[in-house]
DNA sequence: TTGTATGCGTTATCAC
DNA sequence: GTGATAACGCATACAA
C-alpha cells in the first residue's frame, strides 16, 4: 500500500433517515412473515406464491405479489436452503483469476449458473495446497451443491477427502477426481503445433512448459514428444524446459535456451504465462521472428497479435468450457439420480500467424 | 460449442461403496447432532467447542475436536448464519472479470476477506444494467454482509434500492452508492501523462477513452483537459473519442483517427480494452512509434512490453486496492457502530518507457 | 462446566 | 385453497 491516502470522512448527525439515498444498510430484511402479517394471510400462503405453487387463488397470488415487490422482499437463500435441503450455490475453483483463461470461463460459468438459479461462488487456490483446502472447506461449509475444480498439482488428502463428498466436475486439467469433465485436447493441439513446425523443416524444436505434474502440462509435453517421435526426431533433454508458470520463469528459461550452446530453429511454448516471458526475452535478445527461430505460443490470442509479427498461438476455447461447465452442473444439479458420467473433450485451435518460417540459414546456429 | 465431442461413460455396476476415490458424494453431511449423539455429549457442548468458547473442560474439547476431525465434519454456514444473524459472504460485483484489473483485484480481495473469515462471491454485470440488477439480487438473496461494487454507467432504480439495503463499498467507479470507496487517483495520471506529452513538446494531443458516464471515464478525460488548457492548450473535439471499453472500439477509433485529416502528434488512451485496440491498429497503420507518433497507453503493463517500442503505460495499483477492500470491508463487517466513511485514493503510476518521445518534422502531419 | 429449550426464515406436512 | 405447525442445522439464553 505504498502510494495511498486514507481520508476520514466523519458521517456527522446521521441519526435521522435523511439523505436520498443511502439508506439504512442496517434495516433488517423483510420476511415472508411480515409480508404476512401485512397481508392478513398466513406465511404458508405467502411462500406458496413466492415458489409460484398453483394451488393459490390468482388474485390473492397477484395480491402477494405486487405488495412483496413494493415492500422490497428478497428471499433468504440461506434459511430456504437449510429448510427445503436445496443447494443453491456452485464452486469454482481455479489455480489464478489473472489467468485469462479462468476468468473468461468463469465470466461465461457465472452467467450460465445463474441462468438455472445457481449462484457461482470463486475460490482461488494459487496452486497452494494449502490455499487450495482451505478454498474449498469454505465451499463445503457454503453447501454448494457441485463444485468445478482446475485441481492443483499437489493436491492433499484433506482436499481429497473434501472433494469426496461433493459432486465435482474436473475444469482443463484432470486429477483422478471425479468422472465428469470438461478438458481440451492438449495432446492433439500440440501435435498439429509439432507437426506445423516439422512440415517446415524444422528438426531442431524446443519446448518450455509447466511442470508434468498437472494433467494438461504432461499432455501437451507428450503430444509434442510423440509427434517428433513419430517422425523419427528427437525432443531432446536440452531442448525441455519444465517450469512454474510464471511469466519470469518463462523469462529466464527463454533467455537461458537461446543464448546457450544448442540452440534450436524453433521453439513451442505450454503456457500462457511462460509465452508471455518468453516472448519478451525473444524480444529482448533481438532474435528475429520467424528469421531466426519459429514460435509457437499457447493461451491468450490478443497480445500474440501485438507482438511483430503476430503470434502462432495454441487457443483453447475457454469461454466455451466455462459454458459447457455450467450445463453440465446444472444437469447434474436438476436429477438427483446419478447421471451417467459425461467427459467434454473441447478442440483446441491452432492459429497460424506470422512467428513461424521455414528455417533459413539465418537460424541462429552456433 | 464448435469443435467439441461429447463422450458418455456410463458409471455402470456402482451400486456399493466401492471405488476408493470417489466416495459418495451423496452422503448426508455429519451435524452436530450427529457428532453429539457418538460422544454422549450434548450438541451445545459440541457448539462450544467448535466456537472456541472457554466455558468446556479442555479435554472434553479436546476429544470433541479429534471427533469432529475424523468424522469430517464441515460446520454448515447457511444454518451458522440464519442463527448467528451474522453474514459470512461478500459480494464483489464486477463489470467484467475478463478486464485484468478486475481479476487482480478480486484475486487480493478474495485472499484477504476469507482471512478475516469470510467467502467472496463474485459477480458480474457485464456493464449491462439488467444483469447487475439480477447480480445484486442474487447477492442480496445469499445476504452478504457488504457488497464491493463497480457500478455500472446506467445503474438502474431497483439495482439502487437494492444496494440502500446492503453496505457498500464503491470500488474504482464512484456513483453515489456509498461513503466508503477504494478509488485511484485518475484525474492526477491523466494531467502526470498529458504534462509529460507537454513537456516533450506536443501540440497536438489526441485523447482515445471511455464514455464520461462512469466516473472514472470522466476523471480521465477531465484530467487531460484540464492540464492542457492549464497550459494554454486546447483538446480539440475532433482529437477526442468517446467509447464502451472493448478492443474493437478501440481499434476502430485508432484506424479512424490516425488516417483522417487532422493528424495529433500524441496519443492518450483512457482504458485499457481501448489501449489494445489502439496498438493493433497503430501496428496495423505501420505507423512509427515515437517517431511519428507518442503513445500513452492505460492499464495493462504486461504486453505493453511486449509492444515494439514498449509501451509508456498508466498503471493503476490493482492488487493494492483489492486488498484495501478486502480490509475496509472487513473493518466494517467486525464492528456494527456506524464507522465514519473511509474513502481510500490510490496513486496510479505513469510508467514511462520507449513509446513517447518529442515530435519530430517526421510527425504524420498532413 | 454442561444440558435443555427456543428461534433464525423458510419450506413442507398436515389438517381444515 | 388456506392456515397452523414442525423441522432444517445451528447458536445461545437460561437452568442445572
Amino acid at each position: 500500500m505504498s502510494a495511498s491516502s486514507v481520508t476520514s470522512e466523519s458521517l456527522s448527525g446521521n441519526a435521522g433517515s435523511n439523505g436520498p439515498m443511502h439508506s439504512d444498510a442496517s434495516a433488517a430484511p423483510v420476511r415472508i412473515v411480515d409480508l404476512a402479517n401485512e397481508l392478513d394471510l398466513s406465511i404458508a400462503t405467502i411462500s406458496r406464491v413466492l415458489n409460484d405453487s398453483p394451488a393459490v387463488r390468482p388474485e390473492v397470488a397477484e395480491r402477494v405479489r405486487t405488495h412483496a415487490l413494493t415492500r422490497g422482499y428478497v428471499a433468504n437463500r440461506l434459511a430456504r436452503s437449510l429448510r427445503s435441503r436445496t443447494r443453491s450455490f456452485v464452486g469454482f475453483l481455479v489455480p489464478a483469476i489473472e489467468n485469462l483463461a479462468y476468468s473468461i470461463a468463469a465470466d461465461a460459468c457465472a452467467q450460465y449458473v445463474s441462468r438455472s438459479g445457481h449462484q457461482l461462488i470463486l475460490a482461488i487456490s494459487g496452486d497452494d495446497p494449502e490455499l487450495e483446502f482451505n478454498a474449498l472447506r469454505s465451499l463445503a461449509e457454503a453447501r454448494v451443491g457441485a463444485v468445478i475444480v482446475a485441481p492443483s498439482p499437489s493436491m492433499t488428502a484433506g482436499s481429497r477427502k473434501l472433494l469426496a463428498g461433493m459432486s465435482v466436475l474436473e475444469f482443463n486439467r484432470t486429477a483422478g477426481l471425479s468422472k465428469n469433465m470438461v478438458l481440451c485436447d492438449e495432446r492433439a493441439a500440440f501435435i498439429e503445433a509439432a507437426r506445423h513446425l516439422l512440415d517446415l523443416g524444422h528438426e531442431s524444436i524446443a519446448y518450455i512448459g509447466t511442470t508434468d505434474a498437472v494433467s494438461n502440462g504432461r499432455e501437451r509435453l507428450e503430444g509434442v514428444r510423440e509427434e517428433l517421435e513419430r517422425r523419427g526426431k528427437q525432443l531432446r533433454q536440452t531442448h525441455i524446459r519444465l517450469l512454474p508458470p510464471t511469466e519470469g520463469d518463462g523469462y529466464q528459461a527463454a533467455q537461458e535456451l537461446l543464448s546457450g550452446p544448442d540452440l534450436p530453429t524453433a521453439l513451442l511454448v505450454g503456457s500462457s504465462s511462460l509465452s508471455m516471458g518468453v516472448a519478451r526475452a525473444v524480444r529482448e535478445l533481438g532474435i528475429k521472428v520467424p528469421e531466426e527461430l519459429s514460435l509457437i505460443v499457447y493461451g491468450d490470442s490478443q497480445w500474440g497479435q501485438l507482438f511483430s509479427p503476430q503470434l502462432t498461438t495454441i487457443m483453447a476455447p475457454y469461454r466455451e468450457m466455462g459454458e459447457s461447465a455450467a450445463n453440465l452442473v446444472a444437469s447434474i444439479l436438476s436429477k438427483d439420480e446419478k447421471e451417467p458420467a459425461q467427459v467434454v473433450r473441447m478442440h483446441a485451435e491452432l492459429l497460424l500467424r506470422g512467428s513461424t518460417a521455414q528455417p533459413t540459414n539465418m537460424s541462429r546456429r552456433t
